[in-house]
RNA sequence: GGGUCGUUAACUCAGUCGGUAGAGUAUCUGCCUUUUAAGCAGAGAGUCGUUGGUUCGAGCCCAACACGACCCA
């Protein structure tokens, strides 16, 4: 017997024993009635050793956790879905016929049990098992109780195991779930209509990102998947949706790491009538507000690291964030020569046709970014790093727009739209002359984004979210692997070679 | 793309100076009708990530590759 198959030719062989008793292996007519968390609380008045007084039966189902074998008698814990609950189960109960199947169960076998409540001895809540049906033959064997699944690798590659031995991770899952729901009815509340707008795009826009390409056949044209939904969102504005917003997902072709995975959870939203200023507001409350509604709390604490996301935030201009965080001289920061040689001498690498607002974007990235732990509103982008935001009245060389940190990480970037389709077009036509040797990133004139910009786009302020970011801010979870249920991995090299379960590869 | 670290039983991990591969859990057998990391006795389980190299001899030394983690770009 091969070593890899000892584990599953030995259930092969129970789940054999148990069909040539009469053991259904794959039944689905066994609907449990009841669930562990309803029953835990119908057990608190029972005192050790005490069944419950109206004898009821219940019944659950679930997957065995552990097994406690006796000679004649065993205790096992199940989950389901909504806790663990430690059945008891005797031969003089179940009978002669169910207790020998029975022995036959293995950990992680999914069983009903039906029975009564009691507390026993040493007064743990405990259904005693009238009968015991088995649901789900499982083939494989569970990770060690006691240690768990710490092999992030098999965490993310088998999440379903992970799910099923990670009580933490369950719960992320689940606070990832609320959050995003939480985010839906604030903006839904608000009277923004969610919407969906392609992630099939033929010209890839909205951001400066490598695209995925692919390819449809009937039509015969190459297709983008979406880098961000954003012109098709702003073409909604131009329709007459006032108010708008999109969860889903976006594609960057670019590398991986703990804060990039190729496909990751964007909220976009836009406001018409409204400045950036609006959306400071709107976004601080909302952050906020949703993370006093999963953690009970905005004073929390990421990596070690405290963080309070009581309103109100910090706001600082860039500048201002440059000089009194980044400790820049300020006369430095007045001179554009200066602020570009200063960006050199620091060993930053500007290409030749970069200007003074790209170098101050790049020293605020390298001197104040990872600074800013607590949430800051960081305002005033350059214009020249900012192709779709609206400039600023006063000083077109800026931009009307933010960008939030917190945990020196970018949350939500924002700003007033602009909505001059001729400004558009010219800085596009900028961008592309910019870029137009750089295939990958596939610039290109969004010619029918532009018409609809000509049709008229009232006034608006936008943003982004990443949702991915605020779930791993809100879970404290140190990788964006550890948010995303199934991340991108590599193949694994063995699952080409291993032959499926139940193909019998050995001779006997 | 570069650097560092890791990969040993199903899981969690040891493995000394290069000299026959170890433990706990899990599994199997026996005993055991209130246990809870149940217990007691016994047993089985390994392509040491892969491929080469050095060596009388490699889990250990060297090289390449694969996958992963972290850091950097």
């Amino acid at each position: 017997m091969s070593s890899e198959n000892q584990f599953l030719a030995q259930r092969r062989e129970k789940a054999q024993t148990l069909a040539e008793l009469g053991v259904k292996l794959y039944s689905n007519t066994f609907k449990p009635g009841d669930r562990i968390s309803d029953l835990l609380p119908k057990t608190e008045q029972l005192e050790p050793q005490q069944k419950e007084e109206s004898g009821a039966s219940y019944s659950i189902a679930g997957r065995i956790m552990a097994m406690r074998k006796f000679g004649k008698a065993a205790f096992i814990t199940l989950a389901d879905a909504t806790g663990q609950m430690q059945v008891y189960i005797r031969k003089d109960t179940v009978g002669e016929e169910q207790f020998s199947a029975f022995k036959k169960y293995d950990i992680g076998d999914i069983v009903g049990a039906r029975g009564h409540l009691f507390k026993t001895k040493t007064g743990e809540p405990s259904l005693h098992a009238e009968a015991i049906p088995m649901v789900s033959k499982s083939l494989r064997p569970m990770p060690e109780k006691w240690h768990g699944l710490t092999d992030v690798e098999t965490r993310y590659r088998q999440r379903y195991v992970d799910l099923l031995v990670t009580p933490e991770s369950r719960e992320t899952f689940r606070k990832r779930v609320e959050i995003i729901r939480l985010v839906r009815d604030y903006l839904s509340d608000r009277g923004f209509l969610e919407v969906e707008t392609p992630m099939m795009q033929p010209v890839p826009g909205g951001a400066t990102a490598k695209p995925f390409k692919t390819y449809h056949n009937a039509l015969n044209m190459d297709l983008y998947l979406r880098i961000a939904p954003e012109l098709y969102l702003k073409r909604l504005l131009v329709g007459g949706f006032e108010k708008v917003f999109e969860i889903n997902r976006n594609f960057r072709n670019e590398g991986l790491s703990t804060r990039h995975n190729p496909e990751f959870t964007m909220l976009e939203f836009y406001q018409a009538y409204a400045t950036y200023d609006d959306l400071i507001d709107l976004t601080e409350d909302m952050i906020s507000s949703v993370c006093q509604a999963v953690n009970g709390t905005m004073k929390i604490s990421y990596q070690g690291e405290n963080v309070d996301l009581s309103p109100p935030w910090k706001r600082l201009t860039m500048e201002e964030a440059l000089i009194e965080i980044g400790g820049l001289d300020p006369q430095i920061l007045a001179d554009d020569n200066r602020i570009i040689s200063q960006a050199k001498g620091l060993g930053i690498k500007l290409e030749p046709q970069a200007g003074p607002g790209k170098a101050k974007t790049e020293l605020f990235e390298l001197l104040v970014e990872e600074k800013l732990v607590d949430p800051t509103f960081i305002t005033s982008y350059p214009t020249e790093v900012s192709p779709l935001a609206r400039r600023n009245e006063v000083n077109p060389q800026v931009t009307d727009r933010f960008e939030l940190f917190i945990t020196g990480r970018e949350i939500a970037n924002a700003f007033s739209e602009l909505n001059d389709p001729i400004d558009q077009r010219e800085r596009f036509e900028k961008q592309i002359a910019e870029r137009g040797d750089d295939d990958e990133v596939h610039p290109e004139l969004d010619v029918d984004y532009l018409r609809a910009l000509e049709y008229g786009m009232p006034s608006a302020a936008g943003e982004g979210i990443g949702i991915d970011r605020l779930v791993m801010l809100l879970t404290d979870s140190p990788s964006i692997r550890d948010v995303i249920l199934f991340p991108h991995m590599k193949p694994e090299e063995k699952m080409q070679k291993e032959p499926p379960i139940g193909e019998q590869t050995d001779g006997d």
